[in-house]
DNA sequence: AACTATTAATAACT
DNA sequence: TAGTTATTAATAGTT
C-alpha cells in the first residue's frame, strides 16, 4: 500500500528506513491496540529499532512483566529456571555448609559428640585443649597489657600531682608513699584465675538458639545484618 | 477497512471475536515480519487470546528471551530482581551468618582473638574449657565401652574354646589360665592419657582451609553437597 | 476457509 | 521532522 508496492527487504537509505520504521510501528501498535479491545486480549510487543531504541506496548490492565511471566507460564518451562535453579543450589549449599559450621561449633562444645568415634574424639580433644591455652594465653595478654596501662596512667597521675604540689609549694613526701602502696586491683601478684572466678561465677552458656549465628560464649554478639 | 468500518470495542459475539482476532493476529504478525525485514529491528509480540491460547513473533536471529533481556537492560533495572531479591537477601544473609560462625569456629581454635576483650576471652575460655571436658568424658566413655565390648568377646572366645575342649574331651585347665591372665590392650589399669598420646602423637590441624566448612578437628569431612 | 467491497495503512512526495 | 495523497494491503461481512 502506498503508491507502488515494496518488496520486503531491508531499507537501505537509512533516513528511509528509520522513517518507515517509525510509521509500521505506529501501526503495529495501533494494531494491536484494536486488537485487545476487539478480542479482548492481552498483547505485548517489544521491538528495539536498527539503532538500538526500544520501543514498547502493552494492552492496559496488565504490564509487560506479567504478561512475560504468563508466556512462561504458557510455555511450561520458566524461561529463567536456569537463573533460578543455580540461585537454590546456591542457597541449599550454603545452608548445608551452615549446619554443618554449626554442628561443628556444637561439637567444638562439647555437644552432639555421639556420632563421632575415637579418633575424631581425640583428634577434638586435641584440638579444643590446645585452642584453651590460646584462648588463655591471649587473656593473660590482654590482661597484663591493661595492667601495665594502668600503671602508667597511675604513674602520670601521680606525676602530675607532685607537679602541681611543686608548682603550688605545698611539697609532700607522703602523697608519692601513699600511690605507692595504693593495691592495684589488676596486679599481677593476684591470681588471675581465682579471681575472676570471683568476679564472673562459672556459667556454661545455653547452645542452642544458635539459629542467628550469635556467638555462644558470653553475650557479644556477632553483628548480624 | 472491510466492508464498513467497525468501532473499535469489544466484540460481544463470541464467534465473531474469535474469526477477528485470528485474522488481525495474522495481520499483525505479518506486519511485525515486515517491519523486522524493511528496517532490520528486532521483535518480539506476545499475545493471548480471550480463550487464553498464547501466540508470539519473534524476529529471526533472535529469541523471546533474549528479546526479553535486552529489554530489561534497556530499562535499566532489572524486572525480576524484585522476585529474586528476597531470595538474594537470604543468600547474603546466609553468607554473613556463615562467615559468623567461621569466625565463631576460629575463635574457638583460639584464633583470631584480637577483637575480643577481657570479658569475652574470659567466657570464650570457660566455654571451651567446659567443653573439653565434656569431649573426654565421652572419650573414655567411648573406650571403656568399647573395652567392655571387647571383654566380653574375649570371654565369648574363651567360653567357646572350653566348650570345644569339652567336647573333645581335651579338658585342661591351663587354657582358662592362660586367657584369663592375658594382657588385654584398651584395659582400664592402663592410662589411657599416656596410651594415646604414644598413639597419637600431638599436632595442632592447621586451620585455614576451612572455606567449605569441613570439621577442623581430625580428617573427619563434615560431607558437603 | 475463501471471496470481495470497503476501509486503513503507508510509500513517495512535499 | 511532519503533512498529503495515490495506491496497496488489510479485513468485515458474506458465502
Amino acid at each position: 500500500m502506498g503508491r507502488g508496492s515494496i518488496e520486503i527487504k531491508m531499507i537501505e537509505n537509512p533516513t528511509n528506513r528509520q522513517v518507515t520504521y517509525s510509521k509500521r510501528r505506529t501501526g503495529i501498535m495501533k494494531k494491536a491496540k484494536e486488537l485487545t479491545v476487539l478480542c479482548d486480549a492481552e498483547v505485548s510487543i517489544i521491538m528495539f529499532s536498527n539503532s538500538g531504541k526500544c520501543h514498547e506496548y502493552c494492552s492496559p490492565g496488565t504490564d509487560t512483566k506479567k504478561i512475560m511471566n504468563r508466556y512462561q507460564q504458557s510455555l511450561g518451562t520458566n524461561l529463567w529456571s536456569e537463573q533460578y535453579e543455580s540461585m537454590q543450589r546456591t542457597l541449599s549449599h550454603l545452608k548445608e555448609i551452615n549446619g554443618n559450621l554449626r554442628r561443628e561449633i556444637r561439637q567444638r562444645m562439647g555437644e552432639d559428640l555421639d556420632g563421632l568415634d575415637f579418633d575424631h574424639l581425640r583428634g577434638l580433644e586435641q584440638n579444643v585443649d590446645h585452642a584453651l591455652h590460646e584462648v588463655r594465653t591471649r587473656k593473660y595478654h590482654v590482661i597484663s597489657t591493661q595492667t601495665d596501662t594502668n600503671k602508667k596512667k597511675v604513674k602520670n597521675s601521680e606525676e602530675a600531682y607532685r607537679r602541681l604540689l611543686q608548682e603550688l609549694g605545698m611539697r609532700d613526701e607522703s602523697v608519692y608513699g601513699y600511690v605507692d602502696n595504693a593495691p592495684v586491683p589488676w596486679e599481677h601478684g593476684v591470681s588471675l584465675e581465682s579471681r575472676e572466678s570471683h568476679m564472673y561465677p562459672y556459667r556454661v552458656v545455653p547452645s542452642q538458639p544458635n539459629l542467628h549465628g550469635m556467638a555462644l560464649y558470653g553475650s557479644h554478639e556477632l553483628r548480624l545484618g
